[in-house]
DNA sequence: CAAGACTCCTGACGGC
DNA sequence: TGCCGTCAGGAGTCTT
């Protein structure tokens, strides 16, 4: 579920309330969230800890600890942190005692989300891509030219471009007026300016919005819900008219992912029968 | 190297 | 009401 704007909002409504305070205990209920080391030592490593910062890498969030180690976690689909003194949360995997009697809880009902406690992020996050808040259109153009893929899924590609998902890539193509299906070595550089520029600014108004929730999952450690799927141009709204253009948006299916397009301002590529 | 199938999980929703 | 199939914001692995 979470993308980088929904990641990027839990990450800064959670830092004041974080940095600074201690993790005294933790408990796993599902192994599996672990990603790694074991999870004897990943409890044993965090007992005692300091939290000196919080922040995002693609849709990682890490929490940087006083004796050099990060708290690395990945939220996949269903994936939520919350602070409290007594958070409600069923469907907790992972309860981090803090001081001052509160709790960090990691729930998640898909059991899809991983922690890892490593030395170096890297260990947690593999070989990710640039962040895409910084994205400039020389190196899109010369980064899509080096390879042979459809837009989407590459875009999608986590060693690519480190925080779409599959919501923020729809409304970016849409933005910038580019069929996923179309072939990355085929986008022009005046194509990748606006391309790099549509992602740049798509997150940003998501991420003014606090994300986007629209079902009972994503809300914001505050509790509240995002507003961005207000302003969604083409994701989920598939057999109803496109708001620039007034042309029906369709759903199609692109590496197993449902797509939104609209047929008028992303014309598809040669040989895709729209 | 690219792309598709399948897997890990659970809950919500539509149809009958 | 109940059962069944389908789908979901992610990503790793294996096969073609």
């Amino acid at each position: 579920m979470p993308e980088l704007p929904e990641v990027e909002t839990i990450v800064r409504q959670l830092r004041p309330r974080l940095v600074g305070r201690r993790l005294l205990r933790v408990e796993v209920r599902w192994a599996r969230s672990i990603a790694r080391p074991s999870v004897r030592k990943f409890c044993d490593g965090l007992a005692g800890r300091r939290i000196d910062a919080l922040r995002r890498r693609g849709k990682f969030f890490v929490l940087d600890l006083d004796d050099g180690c990060a708290l690395v976690g990945h939220l996949r689909m269903t994936g939520r942190l919350v602070v409290g003194r007594r958070p409600d949360e069923a469907f907790a995997r992972v309860v981090f005692e803090l001081d001052r009697g509160e709790r960090l809880v990691f729930s998640d009902v898909r059991k899809f989300g991983r922690l890892a406690l490593v030395a170096r992020l890297d260990e947690a996050t593999g070989d990710i891509g640039p962040e895409p808040l910084e994205l400039q259109g020389d190196w899109l153009h010369a980064a899509l030219a080096a390879r042979r893929r459809r837009l989407k899924p590459l875009l999608l590609d986590q060693s690519f471009l480190a925080g779409l998902g599959n919501i923020y890539v729809d409304e970016s193509l849409h933005r910038a007026g580019l069929h996923p299906l179309r072939s990355s070595e085929r986008v022009t550089r005046r194509q990748a300016d606006t391309l790099a520029r549509a992602i740049r600014e798509t997150l940003t108004n998501a991420i003014a919005a606090e994300g986007s929730s629209f079902d009972t999952f994503y809300r914001t450690p505050e509790g509240r819900p995002g507003a961005f799927q207000d302003e969604f141009a083409v994701y989920g709204r598939g057999g109803r008219p496109c708001r620039s253009c007034g042309a029906t948006i369709r759903r199609l299916v692109v590496g197993q992912r449902g797509t939104h397009v609209c047929p008028k301002c992303q014309p598809a590529p040669r040989g895709v029968r729209p």
